[in-house]
RNA sequence: GCGGCUGUAGCUCAGCUGGUUAGAGCACCUGGUUGUGGUCCAGGGGGUCGAGGGUUCGAGUCCCUUCAGCCGCCCCA
């Protein structure tokens, strides 16, 4: 055993998930299902890797080196690990679309693989959930997938300032821009210079603004634009501080914002039209989760053209994504996951033998208990230390222990209560019972 | 792809300017003998000091390479 334990390691950017780790990624897991099938979403999964070409359709050749590809020994067909789920959902709509209903609102929880250098809240392989909304356009999807999406931020225990759902809109941008006379072949450039307003220092944005022929002025309300968050509710603000824009993105915002207050959602959400995600496809609503210090926690927005793009018909799609590994930074930092052994699972009853021959009575009761639908244990030991043993059972947080011992000539157990410490005896055969009832199953 | 820091038992680390068979705490296992718990006592297993090469009489300790981790850049679907 020694010395073959470096042999092999876990490729870079992969994790291993022990018994505590694995619970904890259950838990996620558990709340991002619970969480979409209480706001009708269904799940579904495709394949861990797909055709090389669905992914350089959606984002160009360049995404190559960022993934894993391959292909078979002699063969001829180029494959890549999948490292987004929305080209496989693309593809399994357009595949369907005639047979599905309008809407589907779906869900998955799949892992991903991106040939990335591994850093803080970046891996290799993560696992990301996804929810969807095909086949409605309306503002009320966008707001539907926002929903979802706090509703798993509450169930996770955030609160509206820990986390916040920054929203921007891709033709109220393009129209205000344009209005502040941005020209169109220029969108593209001071979409990436917006989006990179943190990371440059102000004298440089404001010049590369200035390189656009922009006034002083208008370099000025560019980074008003680009800045503060607007309230959910007062778009007319936004309209009457740029005077004269377009009325279209302004409507489709109103329209949201609107959805968004009669769920509730207002407190946690904002505009922020320094979001420019996803250019390459997002074509309307789009938007972030961002917890202060952090990397964006969930992105998401409105795709129209994908499902055309992948060989569908004209199909209307707005989704979110939110993956594990920042999740998990962002949890632990507020406090809201606890020591990684209280997800394990919690056997119902330990059954102890202090007898030095039960007669194999003790492996009969635990498969017993087990035909009955309880979690039961039992050690594996040699001592019939009633103290050590009983010490193992509270160590994996056994609820019941039951205890073999003389009274077994009557027929009867010891069982005790391992969170009062009461102890009684119970029948042989009514165990079973008395277990469920006091676990309440 | 580029840069900085790090790498000693399962975990957290100690090991002074290179010098006898590499340590601690926690964890794990066994026992403390004939039935009551996370305590205590005693004992035990486990490391070729990430790997490879070099310098040296001698390296965990110095140098090179490589792998991995962390933190940034690029990128971020």
């Amino acid at each position: 055993m020694a010395g073959n334990t470096h042999k092999f390691q876990a490729p870079k950017g992969t994790r291993d998930f022990y018994p505590p780790a694995m619970a904890v990624r259950r838990y996620i897991e558990s709340v991002w299902r619970e969480v979409s099938i209480n706001h009708g979403f269904e799940e579904i999964d495709g394949p861990t890797f797909e055709h090389l070409e669905l992914y350089t359709a959606k984002s160009g050749p360049g995404i190559v080196s960022e993934l894993f590809s391959f292909r078979r020994e002699g063969g001829d067909a180029d494959y890549a690990l999948r490292p987004e789920f929305t080209p496989t959902l693309a593809r399994m709509y357009a595949s369907a679309a005639q047979t599905l209903p309008k809407p589907v609102k779906w869900f998955c929880i799949p892992n991903f693989f991106r040939a990335e250098r591994p850093q803080r809240g970046r891996l290799r392989e993560f696992f990301q959930w996804n929810a969807d909304i095909i086949g409605d356009d309306s503002p009320s999807a966008d707001a539907e997938v926002i929903a979802v999406t706090v509703g798993v931020l509450e169930k996770f225990g955030f609160t509206p300032d820990q986390v916040k759902v920054k929203i921007s809109h891709r033709d109220v941008v393009r129209d205000l821009l344009m209005h502040l006379g941005i020209k169109e072949q220029d969108l593209q450039t001071t979409f990436e210079l917006i989006d990179r307003r943190d990371k440059i220092p102000d004298h440089e944005f404001e010049a590369s603004l200035g390189q656009l022929g922009l006034s002083i002025d208008r370099i000025y309300d560019i980074k008003r634009l680009s800045g503060a968050p607007f309230e959910i509710g007062e778009e007319y603000q936004i309209a009457e501080y740029f005077e004269g824009v377009p009325k279209s993105g302004i409507e489709s915002l109103e329209r949201l914002g609107s959805e968004l207050r009669d769920r509730g959602l207002r407190p946690w959400c904002h505009y922020n039209f320094s979001i420019v995600r996803g250019l390459a496809y997002y074509t309307g609503t789009v938007f972030e989760v961002i917890a202060e210090g952090e990397r964006s926690v969930a992105g998401g927005g409105r795709y129209d053209k994908l499902v055309e793009l992948v060989g569908g018909p004209l199909t209307p799609a707005v989704g979110i994504a939110m993956g594990d590994v920042v999740l998990r930074l962002i949890l632990e930092d507020r406090g809201l996951l606890g020591e990684t052994e209280e997800y394990l699972p919690r056997p119902d009853v330990f059954v102890i033998s202090a007898l030095d021959d039960d007669g194999g009575q003790m492996r009969k009761l635990v498969a017993d208990l087990r035909r009955s639908g309880l979690h039961a244990r039992h050690s594996y030991r040699a001592t019939k230390n009633v103290g050590k043993l009983l010490g193992e059972a509270g160590k994996v947080r056994a609820r019941f222990a039951v205890i073999l011992g003389k009274e077994l000539e009557d027929g009867a157990v010891a069982l005790k209560d391992l969170e009062s410490g009461d102890q009684r005896e119970v029948k042989v055969e009514l165990l079973v019972q008395t277990l469920k009832d006091a676990l309440g199953k």
